[in-house]
DNA sequence: TACTCGAATGAGAATCATTAGCAAAAGGAG
DNA sequence: CTCCTTTTGCTAATGATTCTCATTCGAGTA
């Protein structure tokens, strides 16, 4: 159910979102064990965007890659595909970026922060 | 104190960090009131990276812009500095797909998960 | 100097997401 | 059906953060 949700959401979603949507009559316990598991298998990644809260999505393995859009009005996280092109281009700037400070990069996470169509 | 603390800090802190870093003296409410007082006036950004606790750093009109490189190895929070070639076509990238999602963009944050230069 | 009153402080309680403990329920092989 | 291991679902505990409120401080005034 929880995988289920997140592949129905258009972002990352906390416990709380999770409950909502599957239905309460499943217990907060259950689902953060669930939650945990699911993370420690590597089904599901963890996204920290707002204070005192953690939001699961689905790791890129299963979502593909993508960036995020956080909503400063309503802090809201929105899932944002770039094209092939643009995405190549954000590659060869972090293989760069990353080459020159010496660090081994293994992934990137691009967030743009500001208002939401709806927050506008 | 506090942005004594953060100004000479390799990178974000959290309350806790800070309450060794500037003496216990301080009452941890006192320090939650001037974390919360800098970060409205706009001195101090929150930084989200672990679970439950949330770190500040010197806003960028004060540290200036730059970007995080994230260790998955031992967790430490690097700050990087990039040129400003590379930072002109990441703005660009940022505000194509900005653009493309009818996203009033405000800032980005570029975040590199991989091995630093001591955990290779 | 002494008085006044609104602002700042500090100690502790309250809150909220998340974890941990534990007894009951379920599953599965023999 | 029986025994034993795993999973479940309350409930209490945790830990970071926020709230509350009585006390203290301090600038302005007489
Ligand atoms: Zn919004
Ligand atoms: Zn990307
Ligand atoms: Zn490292
Ligand atoms: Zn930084």
């Amino acid at each position: 159910m929880v995988i289920g949700a997140l592949a129905e959401a258009d972002g990352p979603r906390s416990a709380a979102e999770l409950s909502r949507a599957i239905g309460e009559s499943v217990p907060l316990s259950s689902l953060y064990r669930s939650l945990a598991v699911l993370e420690e298998v590597g089904v599901l990644a963890p996204h920290y965007s707002s204070p005192g809260l953690t939001r699961y999505e689905l790791a890129e393995w299963l979502s593909g890659h993508h960036h995020h859009l956080v909503c400063i009005g309503c802090g809201r996280v929105q899932d944002l595909e770039a094209d092939d092109a643009i995405e190549r281009r954000l590659q060869e700037i972090v293989a760069d970026v990353a080459r020159a400070a010496s660090f081994a990069e293994l992934n990137h996470a691009l967030e743009i922060e500001g208002h939401c169509a709806r927050c506008a």
